[in-house]
DNA sequence: CGCCGCCTTGACCACCATCAAGTGGAGTGG
DNA sequence: CCACTCCACTTGATGGTGGTCAAGGCGGCG
């Protein structure tokens, strides 16, 4: 089941708010997200697409997309047409379960968001979100030990937590002295993870990596039962 | 397809974080609600279960339970085990697809609620919630003309918010006083529905309601079957 | 009548937004 | 090799939105 691939420059949208959807997206190298734009030209970040969990189902069955999708780096995009999927859906439940699953997965992961929104002040909330991507990287191999590239700026960081971008850079300043997590030149580096899951609140159940258990050893297991 | 239906009583959990999900529920009456706690003791709620697009699928394939779901107020459930909903997906593409339909739209909302945290102030963000709801309350019937019953004190307006109780107040008495809605007995009533949907940029599109004419009568029932 | 939720109000302060200016590195062209 | 530019990051000052604490009103119900 390959169709072709395609090369994404940066900021460009896959898909945006209001089109038709004709394909369901999956990303095979970079990094993309969704977004909703609002009038005032402020704009939310939803959430992040990575290479290993980042098919976009949401596209076949609605009727409008109500929220964009883009790369925020170059990387590499495979479309599948919609019909491609139907059928899949028809005569493949195995594969449409899976699909399914990661839809799943996606939707407590946007929980997770609404809760790190809704009640952590920013720094723990920043601090959550560099202990998710820890985990999830780690989970897909993306990550050599302690640190992983996450390239985003400091602006788009903001638009995801709904935070300025002063404040953003003034947070990470402190997570930084207090010896927690550094993130500079799109790298993020993991100085003490257990304090700043701590700090944070952060319980890697949610992301359901058991019966995903692609993974043996390291974090995020405390699920394992 | 019937199952024996409950009654459940206010704020009673029909399951709660960390359960290994058995049954898929189903509100039949009342209403009720997603929410997660935190070890400092505040909460956020997630999402709402109104009766017509209730159906709670997360849980069938998952393995355990990574937010709580309770009742708000007294309320009719139904549980449906696992199984059934296993045989369905199997034998029964249509209703699956139907499921996984509102799922999709379950998904929307939430995004929609992300860009109301991250984006909106509290006058806004609580218009936008009562925007909302009416809409989707008057397509599955549940409003007669320009307001409708929501069951919820204003700690819980908060907890879905993320502000405190007081500053749902003062909002609240704001919106009431520029003549946009009023809150008051757990009744919401629409005094201007279309400055309140300018002022908190409210637009329905995300809700997909019209392809939702899946069913010849009225919006919102694709799970009744 | 009296209790108990829930709503309301006031005072005070923190977190975070905004505005504005300045630093520093990467790439470009002289 | 050295401007020069651009962009991301940084820093400071100021003020508003919204949190917290605490007390008071106001039904509803036993």
């Amino acid at each position: 089941m390959t169709a072709k691939s395609e090369e994404i420059g940066a900021n460009v949208d896959l898909i945006a708010e209001g089109d038709r959807p004709e394909n369901v997206h999956v990303v095979m190298s970079g990094l993309a997200y969704r977004y909703k734009l609002l009038p005032s030209g402020r704009r939310q970040i939803l959430s992040l697409l990575v290479p290993g969990d980042m098919c976009d189902l949401h596209v076949a069955l609605l009727g409008a997309m109500d929220h964009s999708l883009a790369a925020i780096v170059a990387s590499t995009i495979v479309r599948i047409p919609r019909q491609t999927i139907e059928d899949l859906v028809e005569n493949e439940p195995r594969i449409m379960r899976a699909c399914w699953w990661a839809t799943l997965v996606d939707e407590a992961v946007m929980r997770e968001a609404l809760v790190n929104m809704g009640q952590r002040p920013a720094g723990q909330m920043i601090a959550h979100l560099f202990c998710e991507w820890y985990v999830r990287l780690r989970a897909v191999g993306k990550s050599n030990g302690l640190s992983f590239v996450m390239p985003m700026t400091q602006e788009e960081l903001g638009e995801m937590t709904g935070l300025s971008t002063v404040h953003v850079n003034r947070s990470l300043q402190s997570l930084r002295a207090q010896g927690l997590v550094s993130f500079k030149h799109q790298v993020v580096t993991m100085m003490d993870f257990s304090r700043l899951a701590a700090l944070s609140g952060f319980h890697p159940g949610y992301l359901h990596l058991i019966s995903r258990s692609i993974d043996p050893d390291q974090h995020g297991r405390q699920v394992t039962a």
